[in-house]
DNA sequence: CCGTTATTGTATCGCTCATTCCAACTGGAA
DNA sequence: TTCCAGTTGGAATGAGCGATACAATAACGG
């Protein structure tokens, strides 16, 4: 009388569709994932993507939603391990230097015009975006409590931003931008902006 | 006798196709633009389109090339007309966020897996970048002579990815970064970074 | 005028795309 | 055993892709 129990084997497949579509959605973004390339790398049929999504746009959508908790979840599990204390930017740089498949899909949907009849999939993305600014945001406040409001939110835009190009720069093959040399400019600025440099932004 | 003068309509038409093609290239990428969606956009055929370039690939190294041969010169223009005086990273800034074919394009092919059977175009993208980076660490030795050269490596670095992030930024909407505030973090860093400062890169 | 060359118009190829259809199989519930 | 929902196999569909072939035109030099 319980609840039907889903098929094991039914989450199993589901999961092996994310997988093996979230790396090739990370290299080739929208336009380049084609559903047949998935249904090869996952050993699955086309048939079963479409079963478990309604069309390439719901299964880009589960992409990020996915590949984004899964981050998450190795974020903060590296950050209990480690050094429990307070927000660490170096850490933070260093665990963007995995290149999370999201992040690298996620910048191309952002760039890319999104594909007519339905964006869900970057909006999400965005929303992504938005919620890590205000994390920034707080972290910011929290560790420069010398920093007003609108410095606190230049800064927050400025290192979201820094992120993104430093992931750029990697994918272009650059070298010189180490988590280090990228969290040392974070407190330079924090520094800077905090009390009597407010002139930085007005 | 005389060489035999290129036909003015065949000028004329390869500008129209460039035009056209950068346009939806900037907007969709490389796997996302169809040369039948180039050759409606152009109003010229299909054939015409093959006749000028060997094929897609082609196309988009002349894009990238003659957009950014066309920004160069906007901004040289536009730098004579204003104050002639020295490096402006705030104008540089500014400029920047005219969103230029040339950068969403070259970033979306940055981030993109190259296409099988060459990757010509992105390959000229990523030398532009590796010139624009050696035109930002000259011009900060200029206007920072304390900056040291490993310093004024990792600054340039940081300086073009900001850009690439701000780039991003702008296409997500977000709307906090004012080349002003660009500019002044710039200076900040500069400052911080030459002479008793060095700490910041070993 | 002619002939040559540059360019366009149109049709077509073979292929891959996203999506759909439906028959087959699977495993628990009745 | 029977039944049925969940899931897979595999083929089909219609549209669009990049690219090519080739006849038709347009402009120029002679």
């Amino acid at each position: 009388m319980s609840a039907r129990t889903t098929r094991a084997n039914g989450r199993a497949s589901r999961r092996q569709i994310l997988d093996a579509a979230a790396e090739i959605a990370s290299e080739c973004g929208y336009q380049g994932t084609s559903i047949s390339a998935v249904s090869k790398r996952s050993g699955l049929p086309n048939s079963s993507i479409y079963w478990h999504f309604a069309n390439k746009e719901d299964l880009f959508t589960a992409i990020i939603n996915d590949s984004y908790e899964q981050w998450c979840d190795e974020l903060a599990a590296s950050r209990n391990s480690a050094n429990g204390d307070g927000h660490n930017f170096e850490h933070l740089y260093a665990k963007l230097g995995q290149f999370p498949d999201f992040i690298r899909l996620g910048l191309i949907m952002t760039l890319e015009r999104p594909p007519e009849g339905g964006d869900a999939a970057r909006q999400r993305f965005l929303e992504i975006r938005r919620e890590s600014l205000e994390n920034l945001r707080t972290a910011l406040l929290s560790d420069y409590p010398d920093l007003g409001e609108p410095q606190a939110n230049a800064l927050a835009a400025m290192t979201l931003s820094q992120l993104d190009g430093s992931f750029v720069a990697a994918m272009a093959g650059e070298t010189a931008l180490t988590p280090r040399v990228l969290s040392d400019a974070v407190h330079t600025l924090a520094t800077s902006m905090s009390a009597g440099h407010a002139a930085h932004v007005e």
